[in-house]
Formats: structure tokens, sequence, C-alpha cells
DNA sequence: AAAGCGGGGCG
DNA sequence: CGCCCAGCTTT
């Protein structure tokens, strides 16, 4: 699945996608200053999100780290606990390495070397070609979202994009359409295209500048494509959340360095296979698990959240303890006795966020 | 309930 | 390499 562009198709699917871009360009704080940094900043927060949702973090990021100096002397919680509520907590991890790596290797410039940027935590094809493209117009094509679907369009591409062998061609594809003279504008315009016209839903083939060159609209088939196999389904489990009073103080833990929210500091958890547990049977855990004595008082109503892989249910429980200790850390960091109130800088999951509100409305 | 949105890390 | 893991929002 080659599709073969003459020469003079293309310069005229680059003038056509350049003009709409230039009239029609979303003003963006990113696109305001011609720097690399709000680039690098926005490239990073972009990766599997959305605009609308990745704008507020962005303008909280530039706010708090105006720039790369301010961010590579930040410290990992502080990083953590400003991206909070973003999600793909390793994205923050991984920005905060590489702007660290930056200002030391690099004299606080992001390399023009695509094998340098390809070499930086956080920077993979995607990301190191939009930003090499954008901020040093150097030619390299980029393939996200936007432009799996944009070009399965515009080539009526047969084939699942899920499959390697499919996202491999729509590279070459790209690749041989991108605008040697313009390639930073051009990835955007790209881009921009698939996210305001090229639609999954409603495309707005009416207004599309290459609506001519696509053969999804030839056949209108537009919705037909992109074709993509159904994702696997989530496993759900159930989680006790375990909110340990003693006098004034909740136990709070950290969890490990690496995996799912890697980092944050959260109530301890148990994880049970059933979903109606005696209160006997969590205290006898509890005690066994962490080493920790207590009672159960109280049980909330349970909630879902959802991550990428799992279907998580939360079961709110609060235990009354004496102990002054946890016993056994396990795969925790670190665990600490605190009031609410002494965890404002720490990063803290939405849905324990949740849990101290819930508890907080109890009490009152 | 399902879909949209890239990179790391392992075998 | 291919394959599995990772969050939140919108529809």
């Amino acid at each position: 699945m080659m599709p073969k562009l003459k020469s003079i198709d293309k310069i005229q699917f680059q003038n056509s996608l350049l003009n709409w871009f230039k009239k029609n360009k979303r003003s963006l704080p990113w696109r305001e200053q011609a720097h690399w940094y709000p680039v690098f900043l926005s490239e990073i927060m972009l990766q599997q999100t959305q605009v609308d949702q990745a704008l507020p973090y962005y303008v909280k990021f530039i706010k708090r780290y105006p720039n790369i100096h301010a961010l590579s002397k930040a410290t990992e919680q502080e990083v953590l606990s400003l991206w909070a509520g973003l999600g793909y907590y390793s994205r923050a991890r991984n920005l905060l390495k590489t702007a660290r790596i930056i200002v030391t290797d690099y004299q606080a410039k992001f390399p023009r070397d695509i094998k340098q940027a390809l070499m930086l935590p956080g920077i993979g094809k995607y990301s190191a070609s939009a930003i090499l493209s954008i901020v040093y117009n150097l030619p390299y094509a980029v393939v996200d979202g936007n432009v799996y679907r944009v070009m399965s369009r515009l080539f009526a591409v047969p084939d699942d994009i899920r499959l390697n062998k499919t996202q491999k061609s729509i590279q070459k594809i790209s690749d041989q359409l991108l605008s040697n003279i313009d390639p930073g504008n051009y990835n955007e315009a790209i881009m921009e295209l698939g996210a305001v016209i090229c639609k999954k839903q409603n495309p707005d083939c009416i207004k599309c500048p290459v609506q001519t060159f696509c053969e999804a609209f030839k056949k209108n088939e537009q919705l037909r494509y992109p074709i993509k196999s159904a994702a696997p389904s989530k496993r759900k489990i159930t989680h006790h959340a375990l909110i340990i009073v003693n006098k004034e103080a909740y136990l709070f833990v950290q969890r490990p360095a690496s995996g799912l929210l890697a980092s944050f500091w959260e109530f301890p958890i148990l994880e049970m296979k059933k979903k109606d547990i005696k209160d006997e049977l969590l205290e006898s855990e509890l005690k066994k698990i962490y080493g920790i004595e207590g009672k159960v008082t109280l049980k909330g109503d349970v909630f879902r959240h959802q991550y990428s892989h799992i279907d998580l249910t939360y079961q709110p429980v609060i235990i009354k303890s004496n102990n002054k200790k946890i016993k056994y850390l396990n795969n925790y960091r670190a665990s600490k006795w605190c009031t609410f109130e002494e965890l404002n800088e720490l990063p803290i999951h939405n849905a324990h966020l949740k849990l101290i509100e819930w508890f907080k409305n109890l009490s009152q």
C-alpha cells in the first residue's frame, strides 16, 4: 500500500494545506513565541492528550517554570504535583529528567540532532520530529493520531491502523508528502487539519482545503476510515482504600518509583479478590500486610476510576488505630502520618483527593 | 461503554 | 523488533 504521488500533486497539496493553516490556525500559547522551550513543554503535554485538556496545565507550568533553567531546578515531587490530574505521569518524570540533561549536556538548548533528541527520556519519534521541525524547521514528518486519520482517508488505507505494518506505511506516506521548504508549518498544519476538520465524527469535508485529493471523500466513505480493530477490554479490580485515623493524623504511603502513579502519595490499599469483605477480614489483612492494629469504623459508597488497562473500584474504609508506626512498607517507598493540610505540595491522585473530600464532609 | 491520544521498557 | 503497560476526557 504505497500511493504514488506525482510531484505536481504534492506541491498543490502542500500549498492548499499551508495556505489554509496560515489563515485558520488556532491561537495557542506555545505558538506565540518562537522559542523551543514552549514547543518542547507543549509537545510533551500533548502526547496522548488533547489540546483543551493540556491547556490549563501548560499555563500553570509555564508560569511556575518559565524557562528550562527553572524547570531543571524543580523537584520531582513538585512537578508531579503540578501534573496531577493530567495522566501518564511518566511524562512528568521524563520531562524533568530531560530538562536537566538539556541544561547540563546541551548548553540549555534542545539538540538539533535527531539521534541526540531521541536519546532524551520521553522523546520518541513523534516528539523529536515535532520539536525539530517546528523549532528548527528540519524535515522530519510527524505521525500522530490526527495524521493516521487524515492519511487513512486521503488514501483510503484498507488496513487496520493498529498494525505495526500499517503505521509504518503511513509514516512513509507522510515522509513523502512533507514539505521540505516549510516542514514545521506543514507538520502543524496536517495535525491541525485532523484536529479541527478531518475529525473522527462529523468531518467538515466542505471546509477541507485538500478535499480534492481525498480518496475517501471521492467515494463518500469518510466515516469508514481509519479502519481500526477494537481495543481489548479492561480488567476489573476492587481496592479498599484505608483512611487510617490516629488522633488527628492519617496514614499516607508513597507508591513505588515505577509503575502506575509512580511516586504518588495515597491512602494504603488492600486489594481483595471478593467485593464484600467482612470488617474482621479487613482488620486481619491490615495487621498482616501493614502490621497495624485497627478497627473498621465506617465504610463509604464505592466509586469507580478508570485507567487505560484497569477498571478500578474504590471501597472507602475508615479505620481507627492507636499504632504510631506502619510495620511493613511492602512496595511503598515511604509512609507518614500527617494531616490533610500537610499534603499540599505532594502529588496525590484524583481518586484519593476524592476520598479526602468525602472524609472531610463526613466530619462536618 | 467506547474511543481518542505516543512513549517506555521488556523479552 | 513486537508486545505490554500507562490516565483522563468526551461522546
